[in-house]
DNA sequence: CGAGCGCTTGACAGATCTCAATAAAAGTGG
DNA sequence: CCACTTTTATTGAGATCTGTCAAGCGCTCG
């Protein structure tokens, strides 16, 4: 099934020349531009740190982490990308970090030869670049200034969809405040991810559920009580 | 003098067209695409974060850093950027961080209208973009992961042109692998760029001239007395 | 010379990490 | 379907690093 969609897109690239509207118009994917599409598992690595940076990402659906290592082997998530982020792109010769799945997922694959080319790909480059270096300058707030429980916090916030954000609308309803969510990262991908140690952040969702903030109902679901709480917890208001 | 360079900069504007290779061999500055140019004295402010992002800028000279605030006054510097780097794109409507000069800086500005129509200025920015957004991932890896010694080191390292990086030339000379040094940014601001207290950062230029790692002549001027010795202290060797 | 600002230093507190044990969950093979 | 192993998560106790608060130092400039 998810091969089906993978064919659609191929035929797409197939009939399509690059068009700025396109692309606009759909906002993510640029399987227009000349990509094959990939399929990867679970935990899964696309690329390693060091590698020949030979092509450009598009994620196109799934969950794939960005980390680097220091020598001693401490590890730092740079960036967790959603459908519509790029990576691949170092500007050097080779990779800047490792690049893994969190989820099965499907990814459009460009040679960076190509990239060059395409004014309207190079458009699409800038604004997607943009946005995720706005996420990368929030992220660095939280590793530099924010304490463990304001980091988990944020995390989860940034999983719940036009809540915490600029665009935030509030409650849906006065009384019901609640969201379930799925984690597709381990203890210790969030610990990486957020620059705290696998037992800090257990002990933190261990303190929000006894607190009532959250549910756990296995330990990658969790359902939040009060969205609007949690959102107080983050440091952001 | 300075002001002079800004008029030369402006003749180009005036008689040259946009043009891909003047880019490419120059490889920063963007004047050719109908930027002004503006100056700005030692820790002035740009622009605020959460105002309206009218204009791309280019630094041209100096330096100017980014920064965000949490509203109980908590500040992380975001990014301290050197001649070449742009800013301004924050792929909203408003600017996601406040720009403020460390020194004197010539300023190149576009209007963001202008930038969509150049592919040459397009290709620019992806380049740029790129090369800032692994140096955000780097410095992830120093927010998230390194201790107060590694972090401190790790900036002195950065300036140093040649050094501690890929492309590491090693000490010139066997006997003297010194390296004078002017920092442009006051202890505050060093630690929130580095997500420590103005104390601890004190403390650890302190404790490195004990050591005799390092010579402070004032506070601002610091000669690194072995620059090997200090990048092994980063984390990263 | 004195005021003001930035920097340094000390003593102490507290948050997070480390190490270790236990518990829970997920995968394996009979 | 059930032991059994392996992995992942939780919890506790203690150590450590960095932060906090407060005082003192040393420029720079009027």
């Amino acid at each position: 099934m998810a091969y089906y969609e993978a064919d659609t897109f191929g035929h797409a690239v197939r009939t399509g020349r690059p068009v700025a509207e396109m692309c606009a118009s759909k906002g993510t994917s640029f399987e227009h531009f000349g990509a094959k599409q990939a399929h990867y598992d679970n935990h899964a690595v696309i690329y390693y740190e060091g590698d020949p940076a030979k092509r450009l990402y598009e994620l196109a659906s799934g969950t794939v982490m960005l980390y680097k290592l220091l020598p001693d082997g401490r590890r730092q998530v740079v960036e967790v990308l959603r459908p519509g982020d790029l990576f691949g792109l170092s500007g050097a010769e080779e990779n800047d970090c490792t690049a893994e799945t969190l989820t099965d997922a499907k990814v459009n694959e460009i040679d960076l030869r190509h990239v060059e080319k395409s004014a309207d790909l190079q458009r699409h480059l800038t604004k997607c670049l943009t946005k995720q270096m706005r996420v990368l300058h929030e992220h660095a707030v939280l590793l530099g200034r924010k304490s463990a429980v304001e980091r988990v916090a944020s995390f989860l916030m940034h999983l719940v969809p036009n809540r915490g954000g600029l665009g935030c609308v509030g409650p849906v309803d006065d009384t019901e405040d609640g969201y379930d969510l799925q984690l597709h990262m381990t203890r210790q991908e969030i610990a990486d991810y957020l620059g705290l140690t696998i037992e800090t952040v257990s002990r933190v969702v261990s303190d929000m559920k006894r607190r009532g903030i959250i549910r756990v109902d296995r330990s990658d679901k969790i359902h939040l009580n009060k969205v609007c709480g949690l959102c107080q917890m983050t440091g952001m208001h």
